[in-house]
DNA sequence: CGAGTTACGCTTCTACTTTC
DNA sequence: GAAAGTAGAAGCGTAACTCG
């Protein structure tokens, strides 16, 4: 891979830059801005190739990030997707918005940010993009959309600088209107997340097939995942079909091998009892 | 105590762009 | 970091129980 001479003036000074910057403030953006201070000239066709060896750096260290080589790390160039930093987080990994950790409850009725002209142009200008070219994925729209932007003269710009004056109006009367939810309305908000959740997937009733409430027998005709896996295993238990050398495994006794599906005697691993089941549930 | 298994609805994140 | 747009991926939550 080809490394030109801006690449090796970056991998110079970047290191550098890195050791001393407060990792947990700087952005890429404001990084490249040193770089740019550094070697008196404007860096943003390289910012991309910035961001990998800012990742690279905070992934493997200095040494593999700028490996004196003058080979470009393997992940720059191209259409590497995987593995990108952020563009415009806070370089640190945050620390708490992890995967699953349910986001705290946001006011809904704070009003929306003031919108900067780009994305005025944005909101007009996607709906019919899209329109035009329906096959474009939402990044290919967004490159699209970008590329426009760069190209635009002042003259159409400043249609949506308008639009952007307006909006900040717009945020700023809302403001001043805006009154934030109490401590009480806030935790009924909150209770309501909760409650949504408790409700998902296990929770949700489904109407059993007939061979299933004829298996049950007690006129059970609907029930939820939580409580079938409970009965079941109550079955088990009470039948006397756990397997003794391997707890995990169930024979299968001559009732539920009918509805089941399979032979009496059959040896099966209990967990996989969902897949034999889903076709006993029903959507309401 | 954690891994291993199943289902699937719900939630969160990711992809990308620029501006303020 | 939030603002707009949205499809699709990933992760969570849960019950059950055993095994290393």
């Amino acid at each position: 891979m080809h490394v030109d001479n801006l690449e090796v003036a970056i991998n110079a000074h970047l290191p550098d830059i890195l050791r001393r910057a407060d990792l947990e403030k700087s952005t890429v953006k404001t990084l490249q801005k040193e770089l740019e201070s550094k070697l008196l000239m404007s860096l943003d066709t390289k910012k991309n190739y910035i961001r990998d060896q800012i990742e690279m750096y905070l992934k493997h260290g200095a040494r593999h990030a700028f490996a004196d080589s003058g080979e470009a790390p393997e992940q720059h160039g191209g259409a590497g997707k995987r593995g990108k930093a952020p563009r415009k987080r806070t370089v640190e990994k945050k620390k708490k918005s992890g995967r699953g950790k349910t986001k705290e409850v946001q006011d809904p009725t704070k009003p929306k940010g003031p919108k900067g002209p780009y994305m005025c142009f944005v909101g007009v200008r996607r709906p019919r993009l899209k329109q035009e070219k329906p096959t474009l994925s939402f990044p290919d729209i967004s490159r699209q959309l970008g590329l426009e932007w760069r190209s635009m003269n002042a003259e159409t710009k400043a249609k949506y600088v308008k639009m952007s004056e307006k909006d900040k109006t717009r945020y700023k009367n809302e403001l001043e209107k805006y009154v934030p939810l109490n401590d009480h309305e806030m935790e009924k908000l909150r209770e309501k997340q909760r409650e949504r959740k408790a409700a998902g997937g296990l929770q949700v009733m489904y109407k059993c097939s007939p061979e299933l409430a004829a298996f049950f027998n007690d006129g059970t005709v609907q029930i939820n995942r939580k409580e079938l896996t409970t009965r079941i295993w109550a079955y088990f238990k009470e039948k006397g079909l756990l397997d003794d050398s391997n707890r995990r495994y169930v024979f299968a006794d001559a009732k539920l091998a009918a509805f089941l599906g399979m032979q009496a005697g059959d040896r099966f691993l209990a967990f996989t009892i969902q897949r034999f089941l889903k076709p006993h549930l029903h959507p309401l």
